[in-house]
DNA sequence: TTGTACGCGTTATCAG
DNA sequence: CTGATAACGCGTACAA
């Protein structure tokens, strides 16, 4: 680490010129079996490793894909954040009362990031992550943008100006966001009619019809196909479709939790309960269930993802699977094409739901929750 | 992005040299205002961003730190993974009856990773990741290694010889991984008190006698101080302690209910079952409660890490919490040490653990699980 | 305050 | 098959 070993000291060292080094490494089978025996021992014996920055700048391409994600955890000031603690040796001990979990909080982002690496990884490409947090979101991103090849964004992380910034340097696929009259490839999910088809399934399977739709961000594209998706099936019933959802949360189960209260409190929970996300949908749950309300006996609830906590809820909930893994997956492939024709027009793909019944909507006999 | 402008064309759109252009990046108050604007000004009309590679050659560092991670999703080759399927427009639904979640599989990893991002975006440092799938992981590592500043891996994910070859070039940081005789820094937990402390809860509190070490991996070395916490609590009760596990899982759930059955099935399960990870034990749970056995009631069940999903068991799972997220924030500052001051002699930095009794011991009423 | 000129460690294009 | 040598785009002493 004292003096970092370059294919000069590596050429020196094996007797040969820095070109017959770099040909060892890039394409062995051009170089006879001596030389590049003498090479290979010399750059063991040097502990050398090749300049990312220097191959990256005269190769002119990075192997590397950025993604950008939204500031999921809250953190967004590097003052608010205490430094971490070391152990004193000492154990505690405490009793620890069950309380409300925000279970899967991260899940729709870890699972794109998992999907995003293993793509990138099957194309021997590297993945670099920047989080929109706090103010110092534009460097953070021009910083991504100079030093990988194409970036994935999810909609709405970096602001429109930047974005169009930096997309005049790099391709640019956004996930999850509305095909707008941008030039960025798009990734999105069936969220309209997924939400279509699980509203009426409540509308037709159950028989009920009186429900209303628990939003999310006012801004959500996602949030915005969903509401679409659940009007256009009460429409097809014959059924007046609301101008605005019965209530906006932040797609967080706490909002969702205080949405349940307050609509119990105003005394206007419907028949059945139909939320934007999962998150939401386990907060109104959770906000049903200790009011003594049975779901689905007393009111259905249906949710939207089918993250793992939907799945070990009580009752486990009704909802509309979209495949995160593959949204990410989706994304660098189509990055990875763009980067090899940049001529093709701006394309929008996208991936299947699937409506997932189980007990939230009562389609499940009690004993398999 | 057909011709990527650099700092020339900015120079020659302003009027200025490229070191007035790169100053007016760096260090701005160096600079005339007249100057600046203008710069900024063709900055903004050419769609300048700066390039990484360039920037981190002359610079002679990158600004990103590689996490190395294992091949924590079983993937790992490439021909195995079926490409992604886009949307063919129609919505299928299935009835989804439940069944054996493997969750929070991921979740000890993506905190880790959530760590090393939040503690690397306080110092404007980007984080770069690489999973150790396939033959391929040597190559991989190895351009990681030349493309960052510095690297945190996991124990045991890259092979000793090649991490070794990678340290020559950039200071490493070992998470979870034992304090051998290496030159690197390392953080762990508190793995041997944390379940000496559980353990003897065990033993002390609930009067138990008859009790046995479900393990993990063979090599791993968690797992290895974990067996020994146990061991060295019956020790200290005058009980005798075993030399093995009675059983060792791979610390995945599914492990952890064959070995749960395969117990239930030779008779040989004791009156508590200690496991080295909450995967493990909570497979252990699903084995012994379907066939009948009460918990804790009739066998006592402890784990170790305090992912979420402990948290939603039924009943829900004592166990030692370990605080993931620190692990990777404490590597990064770590690692920011070390590239400040390459001298001082490697460091072992310990993070406290904390036991939660839960439902599975027998610390909490029936009614709260 | 601004400009000149060199170096950073590779890759790639030619000759040989 | 191997070796010079010119980019690659930026940071930075050193001058002006």
């Amino acid at each position: 680490m004292q003096k970092v070993p370059t294919v000069y000291d590596v050429a020196e060292l094996a007797g040969v010129s820095i070109a017959t080094v770099s040909r060892v490494l890039r394409k062995p089978h051009e170089v006879a079996d001596a030389t590049r025996d003498r090479v290979n021992a010399a750059v063991l014996d040097l502990g050398y490793v090749p300049s990312g920055s220097a191959r990256s700048l005269a190769a002119r391409r990075s192997g590397a894909i950025g993604l950008c994600l939204p500031d999921f955890d809250g953190i967004d000031e590097v003052s608010g954040l205490a430094p971490v603690e070391f152990s004193d040796g000492r154990v505690s001990t405490v009793l620890d009362l069950p309380e409300d979990v925000e279970l899967g909080d991260h899940l729709y982002i870890s699972e794109v990031m998992l999907g995003t690496e293993i793509e990138a990884w099957q194309h021997g490409m590297a993945v670099t992550i920047a989080v929109a947090r706090g103010s110092r979101g534009s460097e953070i991103f021009d910083n991504l943008a100079g030093r990988v090849d194409g970036i994935v964004t999810l909609a709405r992380t970096i602001p429109d100006k930047q974005l169009a910034h930096i997309a005049r340097r790099v391709p640019v696929v956004v996930l999850a966001g509305p095909r707008s009259d941008d030039e960025y490839d798009h990734i999105t999910t069936d969220n309209a009619e997924g939400m279509r088809v699980m509203t009426s399934h409540v509308l037709e399977e159950h028989g009920v019809t009186d429900l209303a739709f628990v939003g999310g961000p006012a801004d959500s594209p996602d949030d915005d196909a969903r509401f679409r998706g659940f009007c256009q099936a009460l429409r097809a019933a014959g059924l007046p479709a609301p101008a605005t959802p019965v209530a906006r949360g932040d797609f967080t189960r706490a909002q969702g939790r205080s949405i349940g209260r307050r609509l119990l409190a105003e005394g206007r929970v419907p028949r059945a309960l139909v939320c934007s996300n999962d998150q939401t949908a386990l907060g109104v749950l959770d906000a049903l269930t200790s009011a003594g309300r049975r779901v689905p006996e007393d009111v259905i609830v249906t949710g939207f993802d089918g993250i793992d906590a939907s799945e070990v809820s009580r009752p486990r909930l009704t909802t509309v699977y979209q495949p995160m893994r593959d949204l990410g997956r989706a994304a660098v492939d189509t990055l990875l094409h763009r980067l090899r024709d940049s001529q093709i027009p701006p394309q929008t793909r996208t991936l299947p739901v699937k409506v997932l019944l189980r007990g939230s909507c009562g389609c499940l006999p009690p004993e398999s929750v």
